[in-house]
DNA sequence: CTCCTTCCCTAACAAGTGTTTGGTAGGTTA
DNA sequence: TAACCTACCAAACACTTGTTAGGGAAGGAG
């Protein structure tokens, strides 16, 4: 078993904040140690690499993703609430991992193309089918609209939702679900006032 | 004047495909020579750094993308017809700057806390006023719903729109003008069939 | 022919990169 | 006390990075 990876986690995190502000290949290990309180050789006591802090990064990300969208999906809900759901699970994960969300956004595209990182590209299309599973039964179930290109939907819902990542503090003056209920809103029932079809 | 900037052209959008497709850092100057058939000094007769092509792609994209914003707000439109113009003009600068688009996505948040690259900053500015003010003229003259949060409507309405730019591909099936109809559609009256409110 | 310009190559440079090695202060265990 | 483990430092390693200097081939102009 690991002994006590109190001071690891804690660089870990370190590492990732950098990595979310810099850029992964932007930062070196210097600049990762000068932050965590340490010399750059010292992290290679906890770490293997570099190229390591930034898997363990994302494959924390993901594992907990995953645990909680399988939650979600097993639960069988209605495609709407499913939807919401699936919407409200995801600001909750940039509020807590917002570091590794945002890493996973800027560096996942061209990281997927290495062997070691492709799994990415696994979760990628899980995540894929899992979105558009439920945007094609909320259309056959009239829950969504029948003239949207669901392919299209299913991008510009992904691409907003991540993105907020970037932009997105904790212990700002929304909370993950205020930001959730807002954004459903927006997608749900549009920007304009309701009118007849 | 310029002597004749044939093979420079031809340079510099090869190097904004490396960029886009790698991120600036992870790419070197090598592999800009290498994809435009030429030596890694031999840049250095076009351009005086690698920095200056960056300068070079991302000046040439925001000048045009303010030209067509430009002439968008100076067309004193209403409100929901700004939006649905904006948002089309962007599309189409997708279309025809789609590396630089994606370079800015990626890398303009931590470039342009240098000084060089500080009009990244302005154009954001100028970016989120021309946006903002034209949300709240809508809210105000009841083209938009009056419960959104303008500012949080605004971020999700930007990240959508430029992240199309990391899957948008020239020549596909959707043309600029039939994403940016599919995407208005889906934030002006949401994805889920119209009701009453 | 010579001169000049354009465009590129060869070869090297200093600085910075991720990583390794050997050592050591300080606490815990026996 | 002695042995051991944890967590770090100091110094160097081989390599890659962006960049420069000097030269030369090709072609048009005079």
């Amino acid at each position: 078993m690991r002994p006590a990876p109190r001071r690891r986690r804690e660089i870990l995190d370190t590492a990732a904040e950098v990595f979310a502000a810099q850029g992964y290949d932007a930062t070196t290990v210097r600049r990762i140690a000068d932050a965590a309180g340490l010399l750059a050789g010292s992290l290679y006591y906890h770490f293997d690499s570099k190229e390591s802090m930034l898997d363990e990064i994302l494959r924390a990300f993901l594992d907990e993703l995953w645990a909680r969208y399988g939650a979600v999906l097993a639960a069988r809900l209605g495609p709407r609430e499913t939807l919401e759901a699936l919407v409200t699970e995801s600001f909750r994960e940039i509020d807590r991992h917002r570091a590794a969300v945002a890493i996973y956004q800027k560096e996942s595209r061209h990281l997927r193309e290495q062997p070691r990182f492709g799994y990415l590209a696994g979760s990628q299309r899980r995540f894929e089918e899992a979105w558009l599973r439920t945007l094609e039964r909320g259309v056959a179930a009239g829950d969504f609209r029948t003239d949207l290109d669901v392919r299209l939907t299913y991008r510009f819902v992904r691409d907003t939702v991540w993105v907020a990542a970037s932009w997105y503090r904790p212990g700002g003056q929304h909370s993950p679900e205020e930001i959730a209920r807002q954004y459903l809103s927006m997608v749900l029932e549009g920007i304009a006032p309701a009118t007849r079809t």
